[in-house]
DNA sequence: GCCCGCGTTCCGGTGTGCGGAACGCTGCTG
DNA sequence: CAGCAGCGTTCCGCACACCGGAACGCGGGC
């Protein structure tokens, strides 16, 4: 948290991030520079990271980019949510019945991870990949998640989180955030129209691991034409069923709440 | 390249391969064991790397796992290959013209990354993941990719690698090994019957990026048994003209072999 | 209760990683 | 063609960041 001893770890995996930018390769330089490091680090870092295979240096430019290896750690991960194979089949269902592109995201920090996600036939479609990183505070998957975190949790978010205003409709206040969160917490879906960028509306709902934590969220997403056609009652239903389905699979049983923890 | 100073990092990088056994999560002493360091230096560097969110604890047990960071890093390896966009239909089509399972695997080191597939519909199916590890002298990727690779890293390969033995079938003999990938070469695909598993077999063919480099390999993967019905050579047939699809997207023109671009 | 294992913390000495400067190279540009 | 301005790479010596070992509090099982 506060206290990150090991600064070559440190910077090692702030080097790595730096490639989140999805460019295709990064110089030795042009990292120092984003880092704030020296060149000499920068290249020992790499040349380090290169022997252990999560970089490699493109043999014609020069330059770095990321390494099968980190790909395959990251479908290490991917195997570890149970969440994958019990989504899968939810979400294309999902998909079906609604038509539109939809979504499993998780909690990291201040943001939501899509884990998974299947697209609208529409040729209209949102566009959304694994692996990308949206704010909490102006999407219906966000606001699900953090509503049904942990109280701790929610309460630190909005004291420490920057809510950056994407639109007008962005919710950029701490206590009307809040308040919106307790209405997701109540009824138990979240929506976000216009909130992250204009034209573009989402329905979510939690998904309940065996404990009954919720874990993660499936939504869909849509231009917000199509959003407004449906009636909104009748599309949250579905997304809660959906999200109830996956719960199911995880272990989940409304009825039998088992286990100790809270509630 | 040998070379790899800044340990704490190598050690960092060993650590996070640790997890590649895909177990649910890995406590200190545990990994301390595995890489022959000290408790505290693993601790050191899983809270650093906790930190950066590359691994997280399990609140639980108070054990490690990767952490969503790590995901998303793997995520970004995948869209830098163009190969994924390219071969995603391709895919589809050879399965449907074969009906087996059919996967892209790239070379890494002496192993044979697949970065993606598409399983076959039959009950009985060979299986694979995205993200798996196989070793090349025994798989019909791996034979492709290593027979289209420069000189020197083939060599090379021959002289250190050590081809183990996986079934009677297994070429294990580095000669013997140069002679069948010569052949490959020669005739444009390679296959692996019994060589790597008993019953299972195989069919790859090259995959060039625009420069005519072979980046990747696509191929075929069922039952000996069902393998047996079919053709080699209309079966040959069919998979290299898939790579030669794949290919041909990624701006390999086999007439105007490669041409300078952008600046 | 005991003990063994866990994850965590503390500390001091040493060997390691840092920045700065210099190298050879390539591709511009005048 | 010389000059230059980038690049990736290498070298070096001082400062201090990291390693190992030992000790802590805790929880679960003979």
């Amino acid at each position: 948290m506060s206290d990150a001893p090991l600064q070559t770890v440190t910077n090692a995996a702030r080097l790595l991030k730096a490639f989140l930018t999805r460019e295709e390769s990064l110089g030795v330089s042009e990292l120092a520079r984003r880092l704030g490091l020296g060149k000499s680090a920068v290249h020992r870092l790499l040349t380090t990271l290169a022997a252990e295979g999560l970089v490699e240096q493109d043999p014609h430019t020069g330059g770095y980019r990321l390494g099968l290896v980190v790909f395959e750690l990251g479908e290490a991960v991917r195997v570890h949510m149970d969440l994958h194979a019990a989504a899968g089949s939810v979400l294309a269902h999902l998909r079906e019945e609604t038509g539109e592109s939809t979504q499993v995201g998780m909690l990291d920090g201040h943001d939501v991870v899509y884990v998974d996600r299947l697209e609208s036939s529409h040729a209209l479609r949102l566009f959304t990949e694994t692996g990308r990183r949206v704010p909490v505070h102006c999407t219906s998957s966000g606001k699900v998640l953090m509503a049904f975190a942990p109280e701790p949790v929610r309460e630190r978010y909005l004291a420490t989180a920057t809510l950056a205003r994407h639109t007008e409709h962005t919710l950029t206040d701490p206590d009307e955030l809040r308040r919106a969160l307790a209405t997701v917490r109540a009824r138990g879906w979240a929506d976000a129209v216009d909130e992250r960028e204009i034209g573009v509306a989402s329905l979510a709902a939690p998904i309940r691991d065996a404990r009954g934590v919720v874990v993660a969220a499936i939504g869909i997403g849509a231009p917000v034409s199509r959003f407004r056609a449906i009636p909104r009652k009748r599309l949250a239903r579905t997304v809660v069923e959906a999200g109830e389905a996956v719960s199911r699979r995880l272990g989940w049983s409304e009825e039998a709440p088992l286990l100790e923890k809270e509630s």
